[in-house]
RNA sequence: GGACGCUUAGCUCAGAGGUAGAGCGCUACCUUCACACGGUAGAAGUCAUAGGUUCGAAUCCUAUAGCGUCCACCA
C-alpha cells in the first residue's frame, strides 16, 4: 500500500537505471542517442537538465519500443575553461602557473579531473538520466587520443589541414590563438582621439582618428580616400609616426572611409584584420608592437616597453597631448571582440597557426541537410546552419595552452615538419627524409581546439578509427539533442568531420530545443544570481518534477521562463497520479493479466478505456515528432481530466454499495464469477453488481497501469515506484492496438452522464443551492429512455450532482442538456432570477452564433466552394443549437409559470 | 547593415483555414472517507496593427510596429 504523503526522496534513491541502459538487444534495430557530453569543470545547470531530460525521454520511449538503445555518456575535456579553473586553484592556493612545468601543470589538471569528474556523472543519476555508463568516455581517453591523431593525420595528408603565417584573434590573458567563434562582440564606451601627424619636412598636418593610440608605433602608412579632395594633395608624401622619428607614406585606399573619424586612417598591419589586408596590398612592412601578453614589445621607445597595451594608450595620450599632437578626443559607443573564456579584449595577431580548410569540409555537410540525409526539428535551424555554413572561414585549431590534444606534428632542426599519429612514426618519415638515423625531432607545442575532438564524439565513442561492431552497428541511427547555441561549434562540425572520416551522416535527426532562461526571461547567470539548480530543484520537489516540468514546457522554437513555480506544477500532478493510485488500492483495484479491455460491459469502463487509449496514442504520436511538451499534456489531461476527475468519482459510489461483504468481494476480484459459484446465498442482483464492480476495478487498474506506463519515459522513478505496487515488474510500452472500443452509444452515455452533472451542479450554484443539498429529478430523452438512465445512474448522480430520482415533481425547473431535458425540483424561497439572467445570457449568445451560421448556409458561394464535411458539420450545429434555443425557452416559460 | 524568431486571458504558454484553449493567478462555495500539492462553479481575450488571398483568417500572404536572438561591420 503506498504511503499517504507523495514524497519523492523517499524512493527516488532506491531505483537505479544503470542495468536497463547497458542491456544490449542484438535481434533489435539500433537506436542511438548522443549525449553531448558536459565539460569536466562542472557542474550542471538546468539548461543541461533540459537536454539531457529529453535526451532520456526519446531514450526511454525508443527501449519501450523495443529498439535496441545505445546511450553513451561522456565528459569533454574543455581545453581553456579546464585549464583556467585549474590554474586559478592553484593561484588560489598559492601557486603561480609560471613556477609550474608543462608536465606538472597537465599533472595538476588530471589529478582534478579525477577527483570531480564524478560530480556531473551523479547529477546525471539523480536526474534519472539512463545513460550506459558502464560505456562513459573521456575526449582526451586513450582511444580518442589515437582517434584525434589519426583524423588529423588525414586532414593533413588529404590537404584539409595546413600550417600558416596569419592574422589570427589572440587572446592575451589566456596568451593563446582563439577561431572566430569563441569571439564575442561587445559593446563598449570607448573613445577616439583625434592624432595630428606632421608631414616629413613640412609644418603641415594630417588628423587621424584612432581609438587605438597604443598602436602608433605600429603605423606603417595613413590610408586615405582617393575621391577625398581634402588630401588629394598630400597623397605620396610622407608624415612622421608621431612619438617617434619614422616616416610613413600618405597612401590612398578606398579602406579609407570619407565619412569616418577625420577621413584618414593609420594603418597598422600587424594589429588589425582590415589594416593587415591594406598593408598587403600596397607591400607595406608589418610591424608587430605588442606581445602575446598584450604588453607592449621592444619595437617600441624604451619607456613604453613591458608596459601594459591599456597602460600605455593611456601614456600615449598623456604624451601626445603634452606635445600638442592631440587635437580632440570624442566619446564613442565601440563595439570590440573579447575572448569568450577570458572576457579580455582580444588582440589580432599575426602567428604561425594550424588551419582545416572549413569551407572545403562544409560542400558535403551542407548538401548531407539539403538532401533531407540531415533533419533539423524545428526545420527553421537549417537557415542559421546554411547562413554560417556558406561563408565559412578557415578554422584555426591550434591554440597555444597545455591542456588537450597536442598537434601531432614534428619539425626537424630545420623545420621541416612531420605530420604523423607517433613520435616513432614521425622518426621513420625523418630518418627517411635527412638520410640519417640520429635526428632531434620536437613536437609542435601547441594543442588542438576542444571542439576539434567534440567534433569526432560521434565516432570516437564508437570505437574508431578500428572498425568496431558498434561502429557498423550504431553510427548514423542516431538522434541528437542540443541548444542552438552549439550548432557552429558542435553541429556542424560534426557533420564535417563525420562525413569526411567516415563518408557518412554521424545522425539522422537533431532536435533543437530552447534554452532556459529564468521568469523575467533572462539569461541565467551566477553572476546576476538567478541560478536555479537542477539538483536543488530535485530535491525541493524530485527528479520526476522537475523532468516533467521541463518536457512539458518544451515547446520547439521557444524559450522556456522556469521558476519554482513551474515545478510545483509537475509535482502536484504526480501527487495526483499518487492518489490517483493509492484510490485504486484502497479500492481494491488490483491488476489482473487476464483482463480484457474489448470485454468490458459497463458503459463506465468502456468510456475510460476509449479515452485511455486515445490519449496514449497521441502520446506515441507526439513523441515520434519531438513534441515533448504535447505528450506530457495527453498524459496530464487523461490522468486528471478523465481518471480522476471522472472515472473515480463515477465509481465511487458503485464500488462503495456494499451489497455483500467486503472481505469475500475482495477475495472474488479475481474471478468474480468462480466466487459467486461458491457463494450460491448470493441473490443475482447482487451477483450483477458484483460483476458490474470488478468490471469497473479492473478498468481502473488497467488503465492507471497503461498511464503509468506511458509516463515512464518522462518520470522514470515515479512509474516504477508505482508499478512495482501495482505488481508489475517489466516496463513496457502499452500495446494498444487489440483495443476496439469506438466512440458508441455507451461511450456517448458517459458523455451525456458528465454533461448532466456538470449542467445541475452549474444551475445548483447560479440558484445558490447548497451542492449537499439534495433535490429531485427527472428527465426527458428524445433519443433514450430516460427512466433507464436515471436508474442506471442514480447513484452517481446523487453522488456527484446531488439529485434524487423520483417520477413526479411539484415546483421544478429544468436544464437542458445535449436534447434531454432535466426537470429539477425545488425547495421553498429559491431565487430563480440568476437562472433566469443566465438563461437568457445563453440564449443571446446562440441567437447570435445560429445567425452566424445560418447567414453562412444562405450563402450560395460557401455551399459550392466549402467541403462536405463543412457543410454537414455546420448543419448539424445549426440543429442544435436550434433544438437548445427551443428548450431554453421552454425553460425560461416554465420558469416564469414557477414565478 | 543582413537574417531568423516572437506578439493569443492579469502571468507563462498551447492552438495553425470552419465552435478561442491549458496551467498559474483571480472570484464564490466546499476541510465530502485518494488527493487542500485538493474539489465544484465562475469571471476574464477586437488572437500586436494595417492591408491582401479566401465562401470563410487567430491560423496563409505582404507591409508596419514592439520585443528577442544570431551573423557581419564600425579609424
Amino acid at each position: 500500500m503506498l504511503e499517504k504523503n507523495f514524497d519523492p526522496k523517499s524512493f527516488e534513491q532506491n531505483f537505479s537505471f544503470e542495468i536497463e541502459a547497458s542491456l544490449r538487444k542484438p535481434k533489435a534495430e539500433p537506436f542511438m542517442v548522443l549525449l553531448p557530453p558536459p565539460n569536466v569543470t562542472g557542474s550542471l545547470h538546468i539548461g543541461h537538465s533540459l537536454c539531457y531530460t529529453l535526451q532520456d525521454i526519446l531514450a526511454r520511449y525508443k527501449r519501450l519500443r523495443g529498439y535496441d538503445v545505445l546511450f553513451q555518456p561522456g565528459l569533454d575535456h574543455a581545453g581553456i575553461a579546464t585549464q583556467l579553473l585549474v590554474e586559478k586553484r592553484l593561484y588560489d592556493s598559492g601557486v603561480e602557473k609560471k613556477s609550474l612545468s608543462r608536465e606538472q601543470l597537465l599533472k595538476e589538471i588530471w589529478l582534478w579531473k579525477e577527483n570531480s569528474g564524478d560530480v556531473v556523472v551523479n547529477q546525471m543519476k539523480i536526474l534519472g538520466i539512463s545513460c550506459d555508463f558502464s560505456r562513459q568516455r573521456f575526449t582526451m581517453d586513450e582511444g580518442a587520443k589515437k582517434a584525434v591523431a589519426k583524423m588529423f593525420v588525414r586532414l593533413f595528408k588529404d590537404g584539409f589541414i595546413y600550417r600558416q603565417k596569419k592574422m589570427v584573434n589572440w587572446d592575451p590573458f589566456i596568451g593563446t590563438a582563439i577561431s572566430d567563434l569563441e569571439v564575442v562582440e561587445r559593446e563598449v564606451d570607448g573613445r577616439l582621439w583625434y592624432v595630428k601627424y606632421v608631414l616629413a619636412n613640412s609644418d603641415e598636418c594630417i588628423t587621424v582618428a584612432t581609438t587605438r593610440p597604443e598602436t602608433i608605433f605600429g603605423d606603417v602608412a595613413v590610408a586615405v580616400n582617393p575621391d577625398d579632395c581634402r588630401y588629394a594633395h598630400l597623397i605620396g608624401k610622407k608624415v612622421v609616426v608621431p612619438l617617434t622619428d619614422r616616416k610613413i607614406p600618405i597612401i590612398e585606399d578606398k579602406y579609407a572611409d570619407m565619412a569616418k573619424g577625420s577621413g584618414a586612417v593609420k594603418i597598422t598591419p600587424a594589429h588589425d584584420f582590415n589594416d593587415f589586408l591594406v598593408g598587403e596590398r600596397h607591400k607595406l612592412d608589418v610591424i608587430e608592437v605588442i606581445d602575446a601578453r598584450g604588453e607592449l614589445n621592444e619595437n617600441v621607445p624604451e619607456i613604453f616597453q613591458k608596459m601594459d597595451r591599456f597602460a600605455a594608450r593611456e601614456k600615449v595620450v598623456e604624451l601626445l597631448d603634452k606635445m600638442k599632437l592631440l587635437v580632440r578626443a570624442e566619446d564613442i559607443k565601440q563595439t570590440i571582440p573579447f575572448g569568450d573564456r577570458s572576457g579580455v579584449a582580444l588582440e589580432p595577431r599575426i602567428t604561425y597557426q594550424w588551419f582545416v580548410d572549413a569551407e572545403k569540409l562544409s560542400i558535403p555537410a551542407i548538401s548531407a541537410v539539403k538532401d533531407g540525409k540531415i533533419r533539423f526539428i524545428p526545420k527553421h535551424w537549417e537557415n542559421l546552419y546554411f547562413e554560417w555554413l556558406s561563408k565559412i572561414r578557415p578554422w584555426c585549431v591550434s591554440r597555444q595552452i597545455w591542456w588537450g590534444h597536442r598537434v601531432p606534428a614534428w619539425y626537424g632542426p630545420d623545420g621541416q615538419v612531420f605530420v604523423e599519429e607517433s613520435y616513432e612514426e614521425a622518426m621513420g618519415k625523418a630518418v627517411e627524409f635527412y638520410g640519417k638515423n640520429t635526428i632531434e625531432l620536437t613536437q609542435d607545442a601547441d594543442v588542438l581546439d576542444t571542439w576539434f575532438s567534440s567534433g569526432m564524439w560521434p565516432f570516437i565513442t564508437l570505437g574508431w578509427p578500428d572498425k568496431t561492431d558498434d561502429m557498423k552497428r550504431y553510427y548514423s541511427k542516431t538522434t541528437i539533442v542540443t541548444g542552438f547555441d552549439i550548432i557552429f561549434f558542435w553541429i556542424a562540425r560534426m557533420i564535417m568531420m563525420g562525413l569526411h572520416a567516415t563518408g557518412n551522416i554521424p545522425f539522422r535527426d537533431i532536435y533543437i530545443h530552447g534554452l532556459v532562461r529564468d521568469e523575467k526571461g533572462q539569461k541565467m547567470s551566477k553572476y546576476k544570481g538567478n541560478v536555479l539548480d537542477p539538483v536543488d530543484l530535485c530535491n525541493k520537489y524530485g527528479a520526476d518534477a522537475v523532468r516533467y516540468t521541463l518536457a512539458s514546457m518544451s515547446s520547439p522554437g521557444r524559450n522556456i521562463k522556469m521558476n519554482d513555480r513551474a515545478v510545483e506544477n509537475g509535482r502536484n500532478f504526480l501527487t495526483k497520479l499518487w492518489n490517483a493510485v493509492r484510490f485504486s488500492q484502497l479500492h481494491g483495484c488490483t491488476s489482473n493479466k487476464r483482463f480484457d479491455p474489448n470485454a468490458v460491459n459497463s458503459p463506465l469502463a468502456k468510456w475510460i478505456i476509449y479515452h485511455a487509449k486515445n490519449a496514449i496514442t497521441d502520446v506515441e504520436q507526439a513523441l515520434e515528432s519531438y513534441r515533448f511538451d504535447e505528450a506530457a499534456r495527453h498524459i496530464y489531461r487523461c490522468v486528471w481530466n478523465c481518471l480522476c476527475d471522472w472515472y473515480m468519482e463515477f465509481i465511487k459510489p458503485i464500488l462503495q454499495t456494499s451489497h455483500i461483504n467486503p472481505n469475500e468481494e475482495n477475495s472474488a476480484t479475481d474471478d468474480a464469477a468462480d466466487a459467486v459459484g461458491e457463494n450460491n446465498k448470493l441473490r443475482d442482483y447482487d451477483i450483477n453488481i458484483l460483476l458490474a464492480k470488478n468490471d469497473l476495478r479492473n478498468t481502473a487498474a488497467w488503465v492507471i497501469l497503461q498511464l503509468v506506463r506511458v509516463l515512464y519515459p518522462f518520470c522514470p522513478f515515479i512509474s516504477k515506484k508505482l508499478m512495482g505496487e501495482i505488481g508489475v515488474v517489466d516496463t513496457e510500452w502499452p500495446d494498444l492496438s487489440g483495443v476496439n472500443i469506438s466512440f458508441d452509444q455507451d461511450v456517448k452515455e458517459i458523455e451525456l452522464l458528465k454533461n448532466v452533472i456538470t449542467s445541475i451542479r452549474s444551475m445548483k450554484q447560479c440558484l445558490r443551492i447548497s451542492v449537499g443539498e439534495k433535490l429531485p429529478v427527472s428527465m426527458e430523452m428524445t433519443n433514450a429512455d430516460a427512466g433507464k438512465f436515471l436508474a442506471d445512474y442514480g447513484d452517481i448522480l446523487y453522488r456527484m450532482a446531488g439529485v434524487v430520482a423520483e417520477e413526479r415533481l411539484m415546483q421544478s425547473i429544468s436544464i437542458v442538456v445535449d436534447g434531454a431535458v432535466i426537470r429539477i425540483g425545488l425547495g421553498e424561497g429559491v431565487d430563480l432570477l440568476q437562472e433566469k439572467k443566465r438563461l437568457c445570457n445563453e440564449k443571446l449568445k446562440l441567437t447570435e452564433t445560429h445567425d452566424e451560421i445560418l447567414l453562412r448556409l444562405d450563402n450560395s458561394e460557401f455551399l459550392e466552394k466549402a467541403s462536405e464535411n463543412v457543410i454537414i458539420e455546420h448543419k448539424e450545429r445549426l440543429e442544435s443549437i436550434r433544438d437548445r434555443i427551443q428548450k431554453i425557452d421552454y425553460v425560461i416559460q416554465s420558469l416564469e409559470i414557477v414565478e
